[in-house]
Parts: structure tokens; C-alpha cells; sequence
DNA sequence: ATCATGTTCCATAGATCTATAGAATAAAGT
DNA sequence: ACTTTATTCTATAGATCTATGGAACATGAT
């Protein structure tokens, strides 16, 4: 007598909208960036290049499996990654792929970004640093990215002003740069840019969302301790707190 | 300018092809399968009612995907999760899902089990009091799964046979049972029907799978420390030595 | 060599998924 | 009341996936 059969393939059934989300590649991406930072659709449709329908379509697939939701602001709606375990997900299929996909590894190393991978700074090490004023950190995401939240301290640099901006970094401090996660190449580039420059600079390990998994502090809001710059402070709507450490469930 | 627009692109399909993998109900079970033991095609076919070259089929798509080995003995073929990161990607999958879909939730209490899921012991708890011998350990599990490894001193009770064999159990003595994981119903069902019996008795936290990922011993082979039934020490042949505590890789 | 066994390959019908244009909504503005 | 703006719904053609029977293949056994 077979046990509890019927429960068990409506179980299964389950977990396969799961999996239902993560079998396009573009319902990744689009998971991937909502893991970052929420935005509208016409905001994902662009960075992703698809057409607004389409990403639509995707979005409501990944809604019904429940892992992103929305809000409604005007006539704009907002997804966003549903919850934390959300991102923990995401994590957990990268790590999975870059140890059994050799594929992964090739596809990052064929993007040759120098030495820039080497020796990355954990975070332990990071956040020792940070206290002591001994580094710069500078987030290389986009702008929006670093607004839904960034490493206390950090300073945005958008990988592709970078250059613009080299000036504004102190060549006598290291620079540690991150960005999305361990298979974002976004740090890595920059690093090589720094480095040919004349910096001493290197990588952090993983990216946001694993700082914010391991519960350090995480930051949010355009502003940002810029000591160069004062920058009149920006009309203050876009400057939620930051809420510490972590939110454990 | 977009950014490695073109290598991202075929890193977000390979993910996907961890995620084509998942997508079907039935393939979710067979990984499951394969996180419990290696088995051969067609005990895979018969254990989750698959028609043999459906079962194959399936099959080859995760062995595409790089989940799944296989080994092959005779003119046999038997599959293995391709690593412990594969159990621990299935972990996460269904840990996300009951964290995220409240029909994973609704579908396990619909399958009631009375009470025997509400205190769970932890494994640090078990653990402790394996040494002072103050209970018994079944693992509810099918036989084979129980000799491709299981908790020390643990001993094979599958569920189909334990009412039978009830009177081998001490009725002073606690019992904890355990099966495949959290999603995994043969415990609670154990524990439900000992305690109807009027044995003392709960349910493990999770499963084996997540014993292990704890880096916990796991010893294997059929033969237990049966202190009941001494039963002439078989041929030998299943008797593989236990490999303690945890292999990172 | 020949046969038996267990598995994979092949072809295919039916089901499901994807991209997309155009219509329909819904919430603000005017 | 209209008009905008942002998004979702609808319909559909084309692509992909699934289950399955039967053929084809290996590997042992006789």
C-alpha cells in the first residue's frame, strides 16, 4: 500500500511553480535584479531587453509562484523579490551551478578580467578595515541599486562613470569594490580599471545580498558620506533609514 | 554601453538549466530520490510511477543538467545526486517553498498526523542523548535508503512494517524517528502511530539529508547494533565502513 | 555465437510555453 | 468627462516539452 500518494504528487506540484520561474533564463535575470533593488516594469523590461508585454508575462509568472510582489505607486507597480528566502534561493542556484557546471567558471573566466578575481577581501576583513578608515569602498552597481541599500560607508560608483571619476579616489587608499554576487562581473571590471590606473585595488567576496545574508548592516538611501563632495543634501524623500543587521524571520 | 551583454546572456541559461530540471513535478521527485540513495532505472520507474523509458528520459535531462551521476554495474545503470550541493540545492528548494507558498503548508497538515509534528527534537538534542543511551533511533525510511546511509545507532524500522514490529521497541524507552526531511511524511506517521500505542515518541528535526549537511556522522550498510536480535553478522559484502562528519569539498 | 536483461534512442501525437501585437483597465492629470 | 500613462489581458502562431511504444544497443550469461 503505497503511502499518501495523492498529498505527495500535489506537493511536488508545489515546488515545481518553483522551479517553473527559474527554467528562463530571463525570468533569472529578472529575479536576479529584483534581488538587488525593486523596480517598475517598464524599468526591468529595459534592463533586461524585453519587450514591456513580455516582461509582464514573465512577471506574472513569477508572481503567481510567489516570489516577487508588488506595489502600487500612481499608475507605476513595483515588483520586488518576495522576502528574503527569495534571495537565499537565488544564491543557493548560483552556487549550485558554478560547482557543477563547468560551463559557469568558463563563461566568467572567458570574460577576462585580469587578476581582478585573485584574492577578493572577505568580509570579516572588510568590515575590520572599514573601522579603522583604512579603505575605500565603492559600490559599482547602478545608482538604484545602491539606493535600495548598500554597505554602510560605501560610496556609489557606477562602474561606467567610474573612469569619469577616478579622480575623486585617493590613490594612497586601497579601494574594495562589490556589486550583484560571486558571478556579477561588474567589480571585477572595475577593479581592472583601477588597478591599470595605478590603484590598489581589489574585489569583495560574493556581493550585497550576501553581506545582507550574513546579517551586517546594511544601509539605504542616495546619500553617502562623501567626504569630497558635500553635494547639498537631495530633497530627502529618497532617504529612508538604515535598518541594522539582521531580520532573521 | 551595455555590459558583457552577450556572456551574460549564456550565464543565465545555464542556471536555466538547473531550473528545466526542477520544473517537472516528477523529476523534484526523483531528485529526491537520488538525495536519499543511488538506485537503478527501474527501481526509480516503480518508485515514482513512471513508465521505464519515461523514467529514463527524465533522467537524462538531469543528467544533462549535471545533477545526477551514474555508475554502472552489469547491465545495470544506477543514478546518484551529483554532490552534496545538489541535496542542499533540494533543501533549499523546499525550504523555500514553505516559506513562500502556504499550499506546501496546507498540504501537510491535510495529511494529518496528529500532534507528532508539533515538538520535533533538535539533532544537538538527539545527539546528547544517544550517548547517554537514553533512546531509541528508528529510521522510518525504506531499507534501502537506510543502508546507503543513516544516523549511528540508528535502526531500520520502514513504516510499511513498523506496526508489525512494534514489540521490539521498549516501551520505556523514548523513540525518535526520522525519514527523509521536512516535507517527508513517513516519521510523523511513525511517531503518530507509536504514539497510539502508547509509546513515548517524537520526530526528528528535518531528515537525513540535513543531518549530514550538519556535518553529523553517517554510518552505512545494513547491519545495526541490534541488541535485541544479535542476527549472524551477514556475508559481509553490504557492510561498508561509516564515513564520519562532513566532506566540504 | 546466441540469448537475456536493462537501458537508451527514435519518432510522434498531444500538451504546454513564449513572444508579441493590439485591446482593455485603472489611476492620475487636465 | 476626456486624455495620459503604465500595466495587464487576449488571442495566436511558432517553438518546446512530455509520454510512450517499439527499435536499437550494450553487457553478461549460456
Amino acid at each position: 500500500m503505497e503511502h499518501d500518494t495523492e498529498g505527495r504528487a500535489d506537493l511536488y506540484e508545489q515546488l515545481a511553480r518553483i522551479g517553473k520561474v527559474i527554467v528562463h533564463p530571463k525570468r533569472i535575470e529578472l529575479l536576479d535584479l529584483l534581488c538587488q533593488a525593486e523596480r517598475s516594469v517598464e524599468a526591468l523590461a529595459a534592463a533586461t531587453g524585453l519587450k514591456l508585454t513580455t516582461a509582464s508575462a514573465h512577471l506574472q509568472v513569477m508572481r503567481q509562484a510567489r516570489l516577487v510582489e508588488i506595489r502600487r505607486e500612481k499608475t507605476r507597480v513595483f515588483y520586488r523579490a518576495a522576502g528574503e528566502e527569495v534571495c537565499r534561493f537565488v544564491g543557493a542556484l548560483n552556487d549550485l551551478a558554478r560547482a557543477r557546471l563547468a560551463e559557469v567558471d568558463q563563461i566568467l573566466r572567458s570574460i577576462d578580467t585580469g587578476s581582478a578575481d585573485t584574492e577578493r577581501v572577505s568580509r570579516s576583513e572588510l568590515l575590520a578595515r572599514i573601522q579603522h578608515g583604512e579603505v575605500v569602498v565603492i559600490d559599482v552597481r547602478p545608482e538604484e541599486e545602491y539606493a535600495a541599500g548598500h554597505i554602510p560607508s560605501a560610496r556609489s560608483f557606477p562602474v561606467e562613470h567610474l573612469e569619469a571619476r577616478l579622480d575623486e579616489l585617493d590613490l594612497n587608499l586601497e579601494v574594495v569594490a562589490y556589486c550583484r554576487g560571486p558571478l556579477c562581473l561588474l567589480a571585477p571590471e572595475a577593479v581592472a580599471l583601477l588597478r591599470a590606473r595605478g590603484h590598489h585595488a581589489r574585489c569583495l567576496e560574493d556581493g550585497l545580498p550576501e553581506w545582507r545574508q550574513a546579517g551586517l548592516p546594511v544601509e539605504s538611501g542616495l546619500d553617502s558620506p562623501l567626504p569630497l563632495k558635500p553635494k547639498a543634501c537631495p530633497s530627502g524623500e529618497v532617504r529612508r533609514s538604515s535598518r541594522t543587521a539582521g531580520r532573521r524571520r
